[in-house]
DNA sequence: GAGTATTTACGACAATTGTCGTAATTTTCA
DNA sequence: TGAAAATTACGACAATTGTCGTAAATACTC
């Protein structure tokens, strides 16, 4: 039943990231992280945080006492697919495939990295009854 | 040097596909086919047409007389690679193999689906350098 | 325990987005 | 050629997003 997942804008899904990989984290961790690749003052992370807060994107894991630190509510994967299908959707067609060929037709792909791809292709036919 | 593409909103994406797949079209024209999708009055189209214009997205292909025909300035391809950049950059720690792997692991991909992939990856394995 | 440093809470702003309504223009055709 | 129909141009609005500044509340340190 899916309950309606807020879809997340990019400067939170960015936070939602840091927090993915750093569980409990202070506003001040989080700020830190972010600043290693924009800049941004250190209101506008908190305020961000409060608004997801108040969107239910994440909570406080708080022990009350002490700064305060949240963790994610999203999970990871959810919000990774309903990102993915939401593009998917609206450029591709509708059509996964149609990404993923996309995705391996860019430059950024390593023939190492194909190679694993085939490999983990192969282990995921036998799975499939 | 990549002119900055101006990233388009989702509902404007809906519009650039449509155009992609239908070059000069009219407004009632993308209306109608949004309309299958989603609900929406005539002039919420036009007027999006109308700022997406005024942002360069799109352009009239105009022969001056008649109702005015658009199509996209937004290339389908460059498009799709920056969105498609930005939601790994965002989402997949910046790996295209990741986010494939999430694709292909959505129950969304059939069997099928799969081996055709496969047999891509083999004809591009050779054509590698 | 007073003063300084941090962290929070609020509120404000401009820009963007999604939606329309209404008025002005242009077409169409009886 | 005039009226009805379709198309455009404008402007308005609420919600969202990204950004901060400032003030209030807490914590820390001598």
């Amino acid at each position: 039943m899916e309950a309606a997942i807020p879809k997340p804008s990019d400067a939170e899904v960015e936070i939602l990231c840091i927090l993915w990989d750093h569980q409990p984290a202070s506003v001040r961790f989080v700020h830190e992280e972010l600043c290693k690749k924009k800049q941004v003052g250190y209101t506008t992370t908190l305020k961000q945080m409060q608004r997801m807060q108040e969107k239910k994107m994440i909570r406080r894991a708080d022990n009350d006492d002490k700064t305060h630190e949240y963790e994610a509510i999203l999970q990871r994967d959810a919000t990774r697919n309903s990102l993915f299908d939401r593009l998917v959707e609206t450029a591709f067609q509708g059509s996964g495939m149609n990404m993923v060929l996309h995705a391996i037709g860019r430059s950024t792909t390593s023939p190492e990295e194909i190679r694993a791809l085939k490999e983990w292709l192969d282990k995921m036919e036998g799975k499939k009854s």
